[in-house]
DNA sequence: CTTGACTCTGGACTTAGGTCCAGGGTGTAC
DNA sequence: GTACACCCTGGACCTAAGTCCAGAGTCAAG
């Protein structure tokens, strides 16, 4: 279905569409053409595109990196080693956050095992922990 | 050493002088007396007080979620029970986080396994699965 | 007494990704 | 011929945790 408005656009693709202005502004989609009215027009690439974003996005990249993600596809010079670079390289840095969080999960598992859960609150070992210098 | 001014302060706790003004804003640290002049007065205790938030911190805990924390230390009714539950409870939230990761590293381990990392971007197989609808 | 370092306030700015609003104009179904 | 849904713009607002700034006042050493 080609040559929506804004709203209908906004629904097809399952976004807010202030979320399509947004991205117009920033980069990730193109100026679309106009009615002499003013009122925007979209086709259903734009909505391909539009959920393009939302899965990139579901895998943990941000806008400005599925911006790049998207430029590269109009690059002519551009390989497919190019993206995969770019797709391992998110998977090392969800690596370093997972094992981040697995620290901070392992310091807060040793407190709370120092904590029978019992007593006032003053004598909570878990405070006492982080109140004393390290 | 008691009566620094809020700069002395701020080196001590290893953190920035604004910081120790929007702690107080944020009502994590107590309204300090003041000098005539209008000067803040710390002394060591809230020196420390900055340093355990700046702990609670490192295990993932909000300024929200801190300052419920120690206003329980002054909670006469409070227990050692209720520090402990929202221990866990962040235990809790730090492994959804965890597993939330994990599947956005899966999904993109998947996708960069199916990418032989040679030919141009339009065969993409990275691209081209995030373009088809799901 | 002057110089330089320090402090005060209120408010603006930052990153990321949007959402919402007011005050207009447009489109169409009845 | 009008009621109602839709669209436009620019800018404000949101969360989180600060950082920075201007313009004014204070303090200490030499």
């Amino acid at each position: 279905m080609s040559g929506m408005k804004i709203g209908e656009a906004a629904r097809e693709a399952g976004v807010n569409l202030d979320t399509l202005r947004y991205y117009e502004r920033r980069g990730l989609l193109p100026e679309p053409p106009r009615r002499p009215s003013g009122y925007r027009v979209f086709d259903d690439g734009t909505v391909r595109r539009v959920r393009f974003i939302k899965r990139a996005q579901e895998l943990g990249f941000t806008l400005n990196e599925i911006r790049d993600l998207m430029e590269l596809r109009l690059a002519p010079e551009a390989s497919c080693r190019d993206v995969r670079d770019k797709a391992a390289a998110k998977i090392a840095s969800i690596d370093a956050k997972i094992q981040q969080l697995r620290s901070m999960r392992e310091a807060l598992e040793g407190l709370t095992a120092a904590c029978s859960g019992r007593g006032p609150v003053e004598e909570c070992p878990i405070l006492a922990s982080l109140s004393n210098d390290p």
